[in-house]
DNA sequence: GATCCACAGGAATCCTCGGGGT
DNA sequence: ACCCCGAGGATTCCTGTGGATC
């Protein structure tokens, strides 16, 4: 019944893109200069998860590559290389300059240095989740480099700017920004339709199952095909030739608690600990909420580190605070 | 309204770990 | 075998803030 699995993975990136014609032709502008041999204006993208904004800047990026006779480009997940170091090294990788650092104790700017003195094509990057980037002067650095084109991703614009100084609010604050809303449910259907079309046997599916799956993934792309994944897969493993309802049914809460997991797999024990007790007691102060995770850990953290921690929860939208000081409590980010 | 207290978060410092150099 | 160095996490110290209490 599956014909072509990749299609159904989650990092597959279509040569047509639906419903974002718009922010591509924006991005496409801003990026157009490298064509004619000018240098980029770096953008910012942003929007709520799943609504594309990875896609679109991968597919946007690779179908400037085919305009231009040479251009190199890197994608970077800044969650999960949130150091200075690793996010320079990945960027190094790019360009395949890396063969010879093996040690976290290269001179300190060495890196960079290579970077500076690269003089290869054009290079645009792709900083996902920039928030999370933990020394945000590193944009600077990278802003200053001239054959370097930065796409920066987030959720909230303001996540990115409130966090940086004059200097780079001057520089980046006046870049391009482009806006990415949820999908509406029709949307999501087309965006399925091409999935199956591609991905699966033709009358396997039809649209009132792929409306039920957009229904549940409520304008998060990323949901609606792990949805769509994970019932092939089950239809696949019953025998079955076609995808059910009922199938749609049972494996949504699977799908969105697999995406959950992959989000909470990136904490540490201790973030994991605080995270369970906010799930167990729904909502907590922050006093009961140190006592209960010092009841749980062997070696617990200081107070302080826990905030750093809680903070960090937040960022990652696992987690929300409300109220100020003495009335501050802790909840599961809905 | 003055005072107290729990808490948030910035800055400086300490600690630990891994890898290189001698 | 030993020391050294850089990175990043944890801790210590601190200031500011707003709710609670009288």
């Amino acid at each position: 019944m599956i014909t072509d699995a990749r299609v159904l993975q989650p990092e597959f990136v279509p040569n047509d893109v639906k419903h974002r014609s718009a922010e591509v032709s924006h991005l496409s502008d801003t990026l157009r200069p490298i064509v004619e041999g000018n240098r980029a204006t770096n953008s910012l993208l942003y929007g709520p998860s799943g609504a594309g904004k990875t896609c679109i800047a991968q597919h946007t990026i690779e179908q400037l590559r085919e305009n231009v006779v040479a251009l190199n480009y890197q994608y970077v997940n800044c969650w999960e290389d949130h150091s200075r170091f690793k996010t320079l090294y990945r960027l190094l990788d790019g360009i395949e300059n890396t063969f010879d650092i093996h040690r976290q104790s290269t001179p300190k700017d060495e890196l960079l240095e290579r970077l500076r003195e690269y003089d290869g094509p054009p290079y645009v990057v792709i900083l996902d989740e920039v928030d999370q980037l933990q020394d945000k002067s590193l944009l600077y650095d990278l802003y200053r480099i001239p054959h370097i084109t930065m796409v920066l991703i987030a959720n909230r614009e303001e996540d990115v700017f409130n966090t940086l100084d004059d200097r780079l609010n001057s520089r980046l604050g006046a870049c391009p920004r482009i806006r990415f809303s949820q999908y509406s449910i029709s949307e999501l259907v087309t965006i399925l339709e091409d999935r199956a079309r591609w991905g699966i046997e033709s009358d396997a599916i039809n649209t009132d199952q792929l409306e039920t799956i957009a229904d549940y993934a409520a304008g998060d792309a990323r949901v609606a095909i792990g949805i769509f994944r994970n019932a092939a897969r089950v239809a696949r493993q019953n025998g079955n030739d076609r995808i059910t309802v009922d199938v749609i049914d049972q494996v949504v809460s699977e799908t969105k608690s697999e995406i959950r997991q992959k989000t909470t797999d990136k904490l540490t024990h201790h973030q994991q600990v605080l995270y369970d007790t906010i799930t167990e007691a729904g909502e907590i102060g922050a006093g009961d909420l140190y006592d209960a995770y010092c009841k749980v850990v062997d070696e617990p953290r200081t107070r302080r580190t826990i905030r750093n921690h809680l903070s960090k929860l937040e960022q990652y939208n696992l987690i929300v605070a409300t109220g100020n000081t003495k009335a501050r409590s802790y909840s599961l980010q809905s």
